[in-house]
RNA sequence: GGCGGCGUAGCUCAGUUGGUCAGAGCAUGCGGCUCAUAUCCGCAGAGUCGGGGGUUCGAAUCCCUCCGCCGCCA
C-alpha cells in the first residue's frame, strides 16, 4: 500500500488464556513471533513484539473458584509462569500485556462506546445454546440431541439454554467490506489455504455477533449498563491497539499501529480473519497486514490434550538440551502453516544430526586446527584463490536467500538454505585438506587463507542463525573473539570478510553435545521429573520478617453450618465461628470433606484475608489446608480450643 | 452433503506457465579422509509420479472418472 520504505515491524503472539499453563503451543508461536522481531531489528527496523495475558471470561472465573482463588489471584500465578518461560527461551518481546491492566479495559471500553454510538453496537436478545466451557453460543445449525438439548461440538460437553439481553455487533454489514478487502489484499491470511476457507464462509453470509454477556462476572463492563460485561474475545482481540499504546500513548500507536503480522493458531482464525478486521473497520482503525495461521504440534501423530496426559512440558526438553535446539528443532521441522509431529527420536535425531555434527563439529574443527596450527590466533590469510571466492559467493547467494525467505516467514526455508551453506563449508575443507597443509611449512600461508575462510564461514554462520539461535550465535562469535554480538551489527554493515586478524579465538567448547537418544528419553518422560521441575520456581524459599508474619491474623474458627454450592465439585460454603463474630468463607475442600464431617469442626483461618467473591458467593477469610494431588487436608486441633484464639 | 486441498523412491517432501522433471533430505550399502562432537566428504540402489480413460508430437504437470486421505463449512 505504502510506496515507502517502512521503518517499522509490529509483530503480535495471540495473548494466552491463563485457565492453562503454558504448553509446547504457546512456546511455538512465540518463538516464531520471537524470530521474526530478531530478524527485522538486523534490518534496522524499529520492532513492537507484543505478547501477554487474556485474563477474563468464565472458564477463568471457574478454575478460580475451583482452586480456591479469586480470579485476578490465579491470572498472577499463571502470568510469572508464562513470563519465566519466554526469559528460558530468549524471547525479546516489548511488551507483554494483561487484559486486567487499567488501560486496557478502559480502550476497550472507549472503542465499544464508539461503536455505539456510530449503531455498529446495538442491544438486542439473544437465545440460544450456550457451551459454559467454550464461552461461546453454539451455532444455530447444531442439531438438537434426541433428549431436546444441544452437545457442543467443540469440547462434547452438554450446552444449556439461555435467553438473554445482549449486545450485537453489526457483522452483517461487514460482509461486502470484508470480501472486497482479502479481494484486495490476498496476503492477509496466510497460509494460502486458510485464505480460502476465510472467504468462502464469509461469502455464506454472517450474522451479528452477539459481544456481551450477562452471565459472566469476570469481564470488563458495559460502559453505562454494568449488568452486561463484554465477551471475552472483544475484549482480548483488542489487546493488539491497546497493547499498542492505544488510547495511552498516541505517539507508540501511530508509530507501530497497523501491526504487520499477527500470528495465531489456525484453532483461531475465524476470530482474528473476519471478526477482528470488522471490528477494526468499524472503529475507523486501518488494519493488520496479515494474520498468519501455523499449525499443530501433535505428539508422535497425535493431538496433544490434557485428557491423554501427552501434552509437552518445554521445561524439561529446555532443561536437557537449551533453548537454542527446541527453537531450532520447532522452526526447521516444519513450514509454518502445516502441522508438525513431535516425537522424541525425531527431536534426537535432527538435534544431533543438524547442530551436532553439521554446525557443532564445522565450528569445532575450525576452531580447533586455528588452535593447533597457529596458536589460537586468527591468521593473515594468503591469496584468496578461486575455490576461496566461491565460498565467499556462495555465502553472499545463501545470505541473499536467507533474507528473503525471512522477510516471507518461510523460517524453515530459510534454515534449509543455511544448512545448505554449511555442508559447503564441510566439503571445503575436505576438499582443501589444511591438515596436509599444515605439515608443509612453505604452505603457511595458503593453510592461513583457508582457515581464515573457514572462519570467516562460521561467523557468517553464526550470523544468519542468530534470529533463530540467539544464543549459539553470540557463543560462536564470542569464540572468534568478536567485540561485538551478532544482534547488534546490522544486516548493512555484516560484511562475510568483517574478520580481524591478530584476534586472539577462544577455546571452544561442544556447541550441541550429542544427545543419547535413550537417556534422553528417560530424563525427559521421567513422570516425576515433570512434577518435580514444574514445581520448582514456586518452592523456591523466599525469607519473610517476622513482621510480614505478624501481620497475618491466624485465628481459631469452628464449623457452624456448611453446606455445598451448587454447580461446583470442590466447593463448600461455611458459616464459622471465630469467637467474637461469625463469618462466611467459602473453601476448596469438598473433594476431601462432605459438609457433615465439618460441622463442629475447629481449624485455622486467615481472618484478616482481603474478601473474595467465588462463584458469586462471598468468601472472608482462608482456611489452612495442605494440598495432595489437588485434595484438601485439614489440620484439625488434638483438644478444644475456644473459637476466636490467635495462631502465631 | 457443499467448497478447497492432497495422494511422487522405505520415510518426509520439492517439482514455476505440459517437452533433460523423474528430484532433495533422511534411512540403507560401499568407498575416502583424520582437523573435528564415532564427526566430515564422495559414490550407489530401488519409484509404471493413487487406479482407469482422454487431450497432445509429447503429461507427474491439462480434462473426465473412480479409490483413499486431510481441512473448512454444513
Amino acid at each position: 500500500m505504502e510506496g515507502k520504505f517502512k521503518n517499522t515491524f509490529y509483530v503480535t503472539t495471540p495473548i494466552y488464556y491463563v485457565n492453562d499453563v503454558p504448553h509446547i503451543g504457546h512456546a511455538y508461536t512465540t518463538i516464531i513471533a520471537d524470530a521474526l522481531a530478531r530478524y527485522q531489528r538486523l534490518c534496522g527496523k524499529k520492532v513492537y513484539f507484543l505478547t501477554g495475558t487474556d485474563e477474563h471470561g468464565q472458564k477463568i472465573e471457574k478454575a478460580a473458584a475451583e482452586k480456591g482463588m479469586s480470579p485476578k489471584e490465579l491470572a498472577d500465578r499463571v502470568v510469572v509462569r508464562f513470563k519465566e518461560l519466554w526469559q528460558k527461551l530468549n524471547i525479546s518481546y516489548d511488551y507483554f500485556i494483561r487484559t486486567t491492566e487499567e488501560f486496557h479495559e478502559r480502550g476497550v471500553q472507549k472503542i465499544f462506546q464508539k461503536l455505539l454510538e456510530k449503531g455498529d453496537i446495538y442491544k438486542g436478545k439473544y437465545q440460544g445454546w450456550y457451551c459454559v466451557s467454550e464461552e461461546n453460543f453454539l451455532s444455530e445449525d447444531v442439531p438438537l440431541e434426541p433428549d431436546g438439548s444441544k452437545i457442543c461440538p467443540d469440547c462434547g460437553r452438554q450446552a444449556t439454554l439461555l435467553e438473554e439481553e445482549s449486545y450485537f455487533f453489526r457483522l452483517s454489514a461487514y460482509q461486502q467490506p470484508l470480501l472486497d478487502f482479502y479481494a484486495a489484499n490476498p496476503q492477509f491470511v496466510r497460509p494460502q489455504s486458510r485464505m480460502n476457507e476465510v472467504v468462502s464462509f464469509v461469502r455464506q453470509g454472517l450474522k451479528d455477533l452477539s459481544i456481551t454477556r450477562t452471565t459472566v462476572r469476570w469481564g470488563i463492563p458495559v460502559p453505562g449498563d454494568p449488568k452486561h460485561t463484554i465477551y471475552v474475545w472483544f475484549d482480548a482481540l483488542h489487546n493488539y491497539v491497546t497493547g499498542a499504546g492505544y488510547d495511552w500513548n498516541p505517539e507508540l500507536f501511530e508509530t507501530f499501529w497497523p501491526a504487520d503480522v499477527h500470528l495465531i493458531g489456525k484453532d483461531i482464525l475465524r476470530f482474528h480473519a473476519i471478526f477482528w478486521p470488522a471490528f477494526l473497520m468499524a472503529a475507523g482503525f486501518p488494519l493488520p497486514r496479515t494474520v498468519f495461521g501455523h499449525g499443530w504440534w501433535l505428539k508422535d501423530e497425535t493431538k496433544m490434550s490434557k485428557s491423554k496426559g501427552n501434552v509437552l512440558d518445554p521445561h524439561l526438553i529446555l532443561e536437557k538440551v537449551g533453548a537454542d535446539a527446541l527453537r531450532y528443532f520447532l522452526l526447521r521441522e516444519v513450514p509454518v502453516g502445516l502441522d508438525g509431529s513431535f516425537s522424541h527420536e525425531g527431536f534426537v535425531h535432527r538435534v544431533n544430526s543438524d547442530l551436532a555434527n553439521d554446525l557443532g563439529n564445522l565450528v569445532q574443527r575450525t576452531l580447533t586446527m586455528v588452535f593447533n596450527y597457529f596458536d589460537g590466533e586468527i591468521p593473515v590469510p594468503g591469496e584468496e584463490q578461486d575455490s576461496d571466492r566461491k565460498l565467499a559467493e556462495h555465502f553472499e547467494e545463501t545470505a541473499a536467500r536467507v533474507y528473503a525467505l525471512y522477510d516471507d516467514y518461510a523460517l524453515s526455508r530459510a534454515l534449509e538454505e543455511i544448512w545448505v551453506f554449511l555442508n559447503a563449508v564441510n566439503k571445503y575443507l575436505a576438499d582443501q585438506e589444511p591438515w596436509k597443509l599444515a605439515k608443509k611449512a612453505e604452505e603457511k600461508n595458503r593453510l592461513a587463507r583457508i582457515l581464515f575462510q573457514a572462519l570467516c564461514a562460521v561467523r557468517g554462520v553464526g550470523y544468519l542463525i542468530y534470529p533463530v539461535m540467539p544464543e549459539t550465535a553470540e557463543k560462536i562469535w564470542n569464540f572468534l573473539g568478536e567485540s561485538k554480538k551478532p544482534g547488534e551489527v546490522l544486516k548493512s554493515w555484516f560484511n562475510f570478510y568483517h574478520l580481524t586478524s591478530g584476534n586472539r579465538i577462544r577455546k571452544p567448547e561442544a556447541l550441541f553435545p550429542r544427545i543419547d537418544l535413550m537417556e534422553f528419553i528417560g530424563e525427559v518422560e521421567k513422570p516425576g521429573k515433570a512434577i518435580e521441575s514444574r514445581k520448582k520456581p514456586e518452592e523456591k524459599m523466599e525469607y519473610i520478617t517476622y513482621d510480614e508474619f505478624k501481620k497475618m491474623d491466624l485465628r481459631v474458627a469452628r464449623v457452624l453450618t456448611a453446606e455445598r454450592i451448587p454447580g461446583t465439585s470442590k466447593l463448600l460454603k461455611l458459616q464459622i465461628d471465630l469467637g467474637n463474630e461469625t463469618r462466611q468463607i467459602v473453601a476448596g475442600v469438598a473433594e476431601t470433606y462432605s459438609p457433615e464431617d465439618l460441622v463442629g469442626k475447629e481449624f485455622i483461618v486467615i481472618a484478616n484475608l482481603k474478601p473474595a467473591v467465588i462463584r458469586g458467593v462471598e468468601s472472608q477469610g482462608m482456611l489452612l489446608a495442605a494440598e495432595i494431588d489437588g485434595k484438601a487436608i485439614i489440620p484439625f486441633f488434638d483438644r478444644e480450643v475456644p473459637p476466636g484464639t490467635k495462631v502465631k
